[in-house]
DNA sequence: TGCTCTATGTTAGATTGCGTGCATAGATAT
DNA sequence: ATATCTATGCACGCAATCTAACATAGAGCA
């Protein structure tokens, strides 16, 4: 019990050694890289991802180019459950956000494993509720909170995910995320290097003062993460 | 084929007949009575409803009182699919838009035949999947489009849920629905209604142009009714 | 009929964030 | 060293929306 993880993933980690064994050989390590386009939506997916490290980010194209983040996938847990439980037609787009390194496997693979146990199953449904926790939040957030506000959460949830407090971020990427416009960023950014929360400079983003960042951010980084320790139980988001 | 379909709900009508028998026994007729509260976040989820009339709002409350619609459950759908495939703790709050009636069948019932029916546990998730589409829309949506898109989006999709075109709607409510303020909604409406796209009386809404709505909306909706028709083939978003 | 409540209309000022453009400085290449 | 590119800082005007307050008009009730 108290032996070294199986796995660096979170979804692997907890799986029951049976559900394990199901998956286990078809697993394959791949580099995540910056700015990798997974998949578009409307495209099938062919490989879930279970990062080891990075982060990806699931966006929404909207009309005029703009692409807004609705929520991030860790280390904790898994890209792709729905599309193993049912439907593979990916209706988001898939981008690494930070880079790392993840386990693949191909959807059809884990549908079938999936088929075969319910125990599976219910993991991959709870790992897809976590997201859509962190979905439906996006959607609040983005409808009343500042931009001040969105930056310290979303922050908070990339050094949650990515368990790492050096980011490679640019201010441009972090108002795409929250969509917002860059100049907007870059003042509140702004702020929150100055109160010693943040350290940044030329793409390199530092978490200095979670605590301090937890003040400025609104409750849905809260609310998402108690989602989360509901549903996953992570290890990063004790 | 062309016989008169077995039940006003598009879940039901659409399930295979192995599949309705399994649930069949278990449904119970309940009305939808607007403002209804039929869960609270956290509270575990007891029934699963699927309209016949009526629509059911899904909402994502906020720490300041304010609540904001991520959702909506229409004749076509079903509320609670995720709750029977996996976890019933509700991951947010679901409240009667517009009256109606609908079929309400047990959790654990539902839960225990999509046990044993893969094709069931199918087509729960293709159901659960189309509201996480409409919920990530949302979160783009709100995160850049205009109080007058939003609206627009927002009134064609309660017309196309309720499958009526008159609908008891303050624009209080819809005010909510949006995440806007209730001045900034009668402004838009006013301009709605002086386009001849709306017409509206202390409560009372008509969608009187559809079209011309759509021309106001974002392209959100559009995104949204695609998704629906890949995954639902709903009737009412013909 | 008159009273009251609720939904809607409207206004004014404040604020946030956008659109645009440009300046600066660190990083990289030549 | 110089040039160039990219990330960041910043400023100005503008548009959208919020806050707050008040006016008005149907609807329902006494």
């Amino acid at each position: 019990m108290d032996s070294a993880p199986r796995s660096p993933n979170g979804f692997l980690a907890a799986l029951a050694a049976d559900d394990f064994e199901l998956i286990r050989p078809h697993l394959r390590t791949v580099d995540l890289v910056q700015e990798t386009v997974l998949v578009e939506v409307d495209e099938t997916l062919k490989r879930v991802y279970l990062p080891h490290r990075g982060v990806i980010s699931l966006i929404v194209r909207l009309a005029k180019g703009e692409h807004i983040q609705i929520a991030m996938i860790g280390r904790d847990s898994i890209y792709g459950s729905f599309s193993a439980l049912g439907d593979s037609t990916a209706l988001n787009s898939a981008v690494v956000l930070v880079s790392g390194v993840a386990s693949a496997l191909d959807v059809d693979r884990l549908r079938a494993a999936a088929e075969q146990s319910a125990t599976l199953r219910a993991a991959l449904v709870r790992h897809g509720l976590a997201v859509y926790a962190q979905i439906q939040q996006t959607a609040g957030c983005n409808a009343t909170h500042t931009v001040e506000s969105r930056l310290a959460r979303c922050l908070l949830h990339t050094h949650d995910m990515a368990g790492d407090d050096e980011l490679v971020l640019t201010q441009e990427s972090m108002a795409q995320m929250i969509g917002a416009r860059r100049n907007s960023v870059s003042l509140v950014a702004n702020t929150l290097q100055q109160a010693k929360y943040i350290h940044y400079s030329r793409g390199h983003l530092e978490i200095i003062d979670p605590d301090g960042l937890s003040k400025t951010s609104c409750e849905c980084y809260a609310a998402v993460k108690a989602h989360y320790n509901r549903l996953v139980r992570p290890r990063c988001l004790s």
